[in-house]
DNA sequence: ATTAATTTAAGAATCATTATCAAAACACAG
DNA sequence: CTGTGTTTTGATAATGATTCTTAAATTAAT
């Protein structure tokens, strides 16, 4: 599928990088109804979705739909797939002095156990390496 | 509001402390349904909320209902306030050498652009830091 | 300009989550 | 234990964010 530069996926693009906080999707919906007032929702939800899978922008969260759970709350991390979604663990031994530097530099806000790191799990790392390397 | 013990809330914990994986509601919701066949999924997600709320079991995820979007794909990270749902940007001057000890940790796999972390923002940390010692 | 592919607007549909409410289970004082 | 007030449950309805559908409009590539 290839891409059409259309009016309001420049607008959304162009709101979007000038707002310094992080909206949702109706609220850049709002936004962006400002200068293109028939513009639709669905609009907006479908260019957000391209855009950020181009990387032209960013998605914040663990990009599920639905929100998931963990019964293990010792000190441990997340990294939650941006390709398939799995929810991945970081044990701290994994880390080195990453946490102890993390504490000293956010003076103790950060809560131990909602650390969630966003990237790939192995399995799609080496998938989307080999891709890379076919094109 | 006193937490009653009920089995209803121990089987949730108890399933959800055995699982290894990271489920969702009804993913758990299949699980407590073969020794509690009669439960309904309202009671699982009223007990999850309750259990994460006390600490007891943990919420992945940044926490808001609605996805949020960011137009700076330039390097940063973003702490998701677990109290008032607030993204604060994180830039990497802030994290000393956290980045390069993260990227050599997980070999690359990391998004450069999605690391999220969860915690208080300042605000809400200090107020949470002000009803502890009313406490 | 012609044509094929993509995108749009509007609204309907989906589906995760939350709210409602009467009945059941629980806590606790006596 | 037993009554009494509180909390929780199950069933179901309601909500609300997101996705889907469709015909018409726009865009890209001849």
């Amino acid at each position: 599928m290839k891409l059409s530069r259309t009016v309001q996926r420049k607008v959304i693009v162009d709101e979007l990088r000038k707002l310094k906080c992080h909206p949702t999707a109706d609220e850049l919906y709002e936004v962006v109804r400002k200068r293109l007032p028939r513009i639709s929702l669905g609009t907006v939800y479908r260019n957000l979705e391209v855009l950020s899978a181009s990387g032209e922008i960013l998605r914040l969260g663990v990009g599920k739909k639905q929100m998931c759970f963990d019964g293990d709350t010792s000190r441990h991390y997340h990294l939650v797939c941006r390709c398939c979604g799995a929810v991945e663990d970081i044990m701290p031994g994994d880390m080195g002095g990453v946490e102890k530097e993390l504490d000293s530099k956010l003076a103790g806000r950060i809560l131990e156990v909602s650390v969630n790191f966003s990237g790939y799990c192995e399995k799609c790392a080496s998938l989307v390496k080999r891709n890379a390397q076919l094109s």
